[in-house]
RNA sequence: GGGCCCGUGGGGUAGCUUGGCAUCCUUCCAGCUUGGGGUGCUGGUAACCCGAGUUCAAAUCUCGGCGGGCCCA
């Protein structure tokens, strides 16, 4: 784990020397996917595609522009987003009869189109997502993967017939974020936002944060109960059993290429990042070690190991570059290889392997035991997971009276807004919401000390 | 919204006050050497953000633009 004060400084420089992005284009806020970081976050969305087929989620694509009149359909969506909306208004030199918005979420666009897709209650759940690129012009500063004007952007979206399954959905949610982020070891706590803080249009918004060791939390997914809010001016009704029309109530659940920010951040230490198995492009990378003499040996073996290790699904990569394998641990440390294997005349002549975690684990492998390294990977994600899991306890403080501390803290709170934003000025964090699963409290409010009916956490935020 | 700072090879920098052949480290390329934690030597490629102005002469001074970073609300 990064040191507090320097890590800001740290995630800036190594997601360009891990080759993650290239930040030389001279956009704000938009950087290049670079091989290395575009194959992570591809096998990123393909948990998520995992995820999304075994809870009957179909994935479509909607176009990249909405029309001005879909966009003003919904009053308090418009006014949450209007000041970092991109505007397409002419083309080539003609103006636009209407104009056109970059999407900065989809929800505009795709519900005019589910309103005519849903016409009985036999079409629902209708369940979609979609993987796609949404602008936002953000005024405050850029930081690559985690605030960006162009995002990568996941966005589950739900319609129901009643509130009950639109609830049911939520649930599914909460079990998606935790099987998605458990394989990326990231663990995370899930929050539901304050009505002041809720995403534009929702009824309420749940949070789900993980704390980055500059100890500022970064919120890497949510999840939105809509009830009727754009079923209402979006016409979305379907033909109950009574043979009246009824509205649909509607979900989302949003993530984003921040997820790869978490992964970074989480698990980076001094030597760079620290990919979890999910994810990784490379599960090992063999390092050939060569003397004289020992050139093709050496480079036979090798090939063969790799042969062996991808007959066991495991991505492997020879590393036969002209230089010393001192400088190519360094490189493969700084990516982020969960495992290394070194083969030198010694493993030869005693039939092992050399392996080395990521994390520091050195040990000998059988030549014919190869198939040890399944489980090792398993056990280095666990460990990485357990490290960031033994860090965010560590920081998260449970207090009864506002104390300056660093990381997250929870307070008694009597569920009033003037009494949540005074703890915010108090302490200058922001407000994370209230735990989910909800937590009982017999404590009297940290401000106004009335009843607590929840507990409040607060922490600094990216 | 208000204020401050900065743009020099791929990356990091010196030079700018006082205008005159652009410094060093690293990376990269070639060769030899080396190889179980950044091997050594030799040679090479490669840069003054853009535009206008002042001047015999601009990385350096002036103005404008573009880009980047920081602080405050």
């Amino acid at each position: 784990m990064m040191d507090r004060e320097t890590f800001d400084e740290w995630y800036h420089e190594i997601v360009e020397t891990a080759e993650l992005c290239d930040k030389r284009y001279p956009v704000k806020g938009m950087n290049i996917w670079r091989p290395y970081g575009w194959k992570i976050m591809q096998n990123i969305d393909a948990l998520i595609r995992k995820e999304m087929q075994q809870t009957g989620h179909d994935e479509v694509y909607f176009p990249l522009l909405i029309p001005e009149s879909y966009f003003q359909k919904e009053a308090d969506h418009i006014k949450g987003f209007s000041q970092e909306v991109y505007w397409v208004t002419h083309a080539g030199d003609n103006e636009l009869e209407e104009r056109l918005l970059l999407r900065p979420t989809s929800e505009t666009a795709l519900y005019s189109i589910f309103s005519l897709w849903i016409r009985s209650h036999a079409d629902l759940p209708l369940k979609t997502f979609q993987i796609v690129n949404t602008f936002r012009y953000e005024t405050k500063m850029t930081k690559a993967f985690i605030r960006v004007r162009e995002i990568h952007f996941f966005e589950a979206h739900t319609c129901h017939a009643d509130f009950e399954d639109a609830e049911r959905q939520i649930q599914e949610d909460l079990n998606i974020a935790h099987s998605f982020l458990s394989s990326l070891s990231l663990p995370f706590l899930v929050s539901k936002r304050p009505d002041w803080d809720k995403f534009a249009g929702a009824a309420y918004s749940i949070g789900l944060d993980v704390l980055m060791p500059s100890l500022k939390t970064l919120q890497v997914g949510s999840i939105h109960q809509y009830k009727q809010n754009f079923s209402e001016p979006f016409n979305i009704t379907y033909e109950g059993l009574d043979g009246a029309h009824h509205y649909c109530h509607q979900t989302t659940y949003g993530m984003s290429e921040r997820v790869l920010g978490a992964v970074v951040g989480v698990h980076g230490d001094e030597k760079g990042i620290k990919l979890p198995a999910s994810v990784a492009p490379i599960h090992v990378v063999i390092i050939p070690i060569i003397f004289k003499g020992w050139e093709e040996k050496i480079g036979k073996e090798c090939r063969a190991v790799k042969d062996e290790l991808q007959q066991l699904g495991i991505r492997c990569h020879v590393d036969e570059r002209e230089k010393t394998p001192g400088n190519k641990f360094y490189d493969w440390e700084l990516k982020g290889v969960p495992l290394r294997i070194e083969i030198g005349p010694k493993d030869m002549q005693q039939g092992t392997v050399t392996l080395v975690t990521r994390d520091g684990i050195k040990k000998q492998v059988g030549r014919n035991d190869l198939e040890v390294i399944e489980e090792e990977l398993r056990q280095y994600d666990r460990r990485i997971h357990d490290e960031a899991d033994a860090f965010l306890k560590e920081h998260l403080h449970i207090c009864t009276t506002p104390v300056k501390k660093e990381g997250i803290i929870e307070l008694p709170w009597c569920g009033k807004e003037v009494c949540g934003l005074a703890l915010e000025e108090e302490l200058d964090m922001k407000s994370l919401g209230t735990p989910i699963p909800e937590k009982e409290c017999h404590e009297k409010c940290a401000v106004c000390k009335e009843r607590a009916t929840t507990w409040l956490r607060l922490a600094r935020t990216y």
